[in-house]
DNA sequence: CAATCATGTCAGCGGTGGATGACACGTCAG
DNA sequence: CTGACGTGTCATCCACCGCTGACATGATTG
C-alpha cells in the first residue's frame, strides 16, 4: 500500500548512506548522521530523515533535545521485500519463507 | 555499483506495474505490456522498458519485428535484495544466506 | 529569564524525470 | 517494391525533488 514511499525513499543515496549509517550504528542522533554523512547539509539530512520516517523505513525516538534514530525492520521494509521476492522469486531459489507468511498475497503494483 | 540504476528504476509505480506484469506473464512482448498498462500511453511504456533493462532488471529477446522481455532475476536484483537484507536483517529472522554467497560483502552505499 | 544547543521547517532556485505526439527504423506480406 | 505493422527515439512541456541559508521551536544550563 505504502510501499509506494518506501521503494521512492529507498530510490535516493543520501537516504540509502544514512540507513547505512543506521544500520552500522543501530542508534544516532540526526546531529551524528549528519556529521557522517559529507556530501550535504545537516539540513538536507534532516529532511531526507523526515521522508525515511513517513516512509515507515526508520523509527524516532525523541530525548531531551536530542532525537534518536533507528532502522525500522518491521514497518515497510517488509512490504518491500515481500514485493521483490515475489517478483523476482524465478531466479533466487526458493527464500520465499524467508519471511513471516502471506508472502505472495499482496497485488503488486 | 550500478545497484543505484536499480533502485532508481524501482522507484517508479509505472515500472514496477510492468515487473508485475512480467512475472505473472514469464514472456511478453513491448505491445503486450502496453495494453495491460492503461495508466499511460504505449511510449512511456516503451521509455520505462528501457530503463529497467538498462538497471538490469529485465532482459531483451528480439524476435522478427517483436522485442520480447522477461524478469532478469540475476541481474542487479540481487545487489538490490543483498543491500537491503544488510540493512533490515535485525527484525528479519536471519533470511542471510538465502542469497547465494557474499551477501553481506559489499558497500552499502 | 537569557543564552545556547539540537533539530525541524520554510521559501526559493536549479536540475531531473516522466508523459505525449510526431517521426524514424527495421520487418513481414503481397 | 510498397504498404502495414511493431517499436524505439526525439523535442517539448510540465511537475516534482533535492539542496541551501535563514528562521522557528523546544529543551537544557546558569
Amino acid at each position: 500500500m505504502d510501499s509506494n514511499m518506501a521503494f521512492d525513499a529507498l530510490a535516493d543515496p543520501v537516504r540509502r548512506e544514512i540507513l547505512g549509517v543506521l544500520a552500522a550504528e543501530d542508534e544516532c542522533s540526526a546531529g551524528a548522521i549528519a556529521e557522517r554523512i559529507t556530501s550535504v547539509g545537516r539540513t538536507a539530512v534532516s529532511t531526507h530523515l523526515r521522508v525515511l520516517r513517513v516512509a515507515g523505513l526508520v523509527s524516532e525516538r525523541r530525548d531531551g533535545r536530542f532525537r534518536y534514530y533507528s532502522i525500522d525492520s518491521s514497518g515497510s521494509a517488509r512490504d518491500v521485500l515481500s514485493l521483490l521476492h515475489q517478483v523476482f522469486r524465478a531466479g533466487l531459489q526458493s527464500v520465499d519463507g524467508a519471511l513471516p507468511h502471506e508472502v505472495g498475497s499482496e497485488r503488486l503494483a
